[in-house]
DNA sequence: ATGTTGGATTCTGAATCCAGAATCCAGATT
DNA sequence: AATCTGGATTCTGGATTCAGAATCCAACAT
């Protein structure tokens, strides 16, 4: 007798997956402040793990530009610049756009009501108090919904991985301001999608 | 006394770098065919190296999606799908596209009337034997140019990646109509490019 | 006093070693 | 005969070990 389908699984990752995400999150978070250096010796003891699983870390993060392989050896944070902070962000920008203008051929209309009955909820709370909070959340939501439509899997990761950096340094959170214009944004290319113009969209 | 300047310096790469390269290497060639799996005692022999490195090399490869972790650990060549080809073919025409835009507004008047110059000279040559090759260094020339005066290092890089991707699996070399198209495209974004016109390069 | 040199120390890359997990296969059980 | 089970074999991830390179520092020479 065949078991019924039962999809059970475990999770089971690396030591050295989990040292890099580890890694990654704790740069990400600021705390290996940009310019330190990380010594695999110190960083094992501190982990608890072996040199073996730290290199290899390391050398993920340092492929990802995260790291920079000074003087021969030995690794460091990498200090971004400004023009690296405006790079990432164009790229990103230009990614994003991408998605979008396929977003606005392929998302279907429930999804799209949706997001609009969202947006329609946010913007009737402008005013009202912990409107930030609110809007934030429509923001990743608005994002994450408008990638995960584009149909475009590889499209999609490059998007995630460059909205990692650009949360990295971008821990300014609830400035009403900036929300605002992003959210006027956000209604702007929601109407392209909903009249499904893709050059609008982008 | 100091020492002249005397800009010396030899090339010094990891064994794990040069594997990793290696590999890729082989893959983009089209030896290491798709859905092969290696084996990393198999290969660090073949290689002559400990399998420490190739081990590096292997989790490089992963991260780049080249490789897929297939059924909990043993690596396998990626067996890249239609879908895959369209999906890398539409991340890559999005940054061309971005760096195109941004070339527009960058690229100096020397650069540009060279691009033209040898535009031209490919033209007149439309007929001769041999223009293939002509076409075809021009092409890499021209995206290398458009690329590399885009101002953002980050979204150059990027494409890199990508065109190595593309050039993996594309191994179609010299046919006329494509080239011809092609040509045709860059007569286009060049003029758009000369009359600084960024939304049109794109 | 400043700058150079040789050696001690530290740290990294690479090889080897080891244990746990997966695959394979033959024998056993229904 | 078909399937299941237990063990042999293989392979991977991780730890440990080893050798070469880089840094540091103090003694020495100019």
């Amino acid at each position: 007798m065949t078991n019924a389908p039962l999809q059970l699984s475990i999770k089971r990752t690396s030591l050295g997956t989990s040292v890099y995400e580890t890694l990654l999150e704790a740069m990400l978070a600021g705390r290996l402040p940009p310019g330190m250096e990380l010594n695999s010796v110190a960083l094992s003891q501190q982990l608890e793990v072996s040199r073996t699983p730290v290199k290899e870390a390391l050398r993920l993060l340092a492929h990802d530009g995260l790291i920079e392989q000074v003087n021969n050896h030995k690794a460091r944070v990498v200090r971004f610049t400004r023009q690296d902070v405006v790079e990432i962000y164009e790229v990103r920008q230009s990614l994003e756009a991408a998605a979008a203008e396929k977003a606005a051929r392929l998302m279907d209309d429930a999804t799209l009501g949706q997001l609009r009955a969202e947006a329609n909820l946010v913007q009737r709370g402008q005013n009202k108090l912990g409107w930030e909070n609110q809007a934030l959340e429509f923001d990743l939501h608005f994002h994450d919904t408008l990638t995960s439509c584009c149909g475009n899997r590889r499209l999609q990761q490059e998007i995630a991985r460059y909205r990692r950096l650009v949360r990295g340094f971008c821990r300014i959170v609830g400035r009403r301001e900036i929300l605002q214009q992003a959210f006027a944004e956000h209604l702007e290319i929601l109407a392209a999608v909903e009249s499904r113009k893709p050059a609008a969209a982008r």
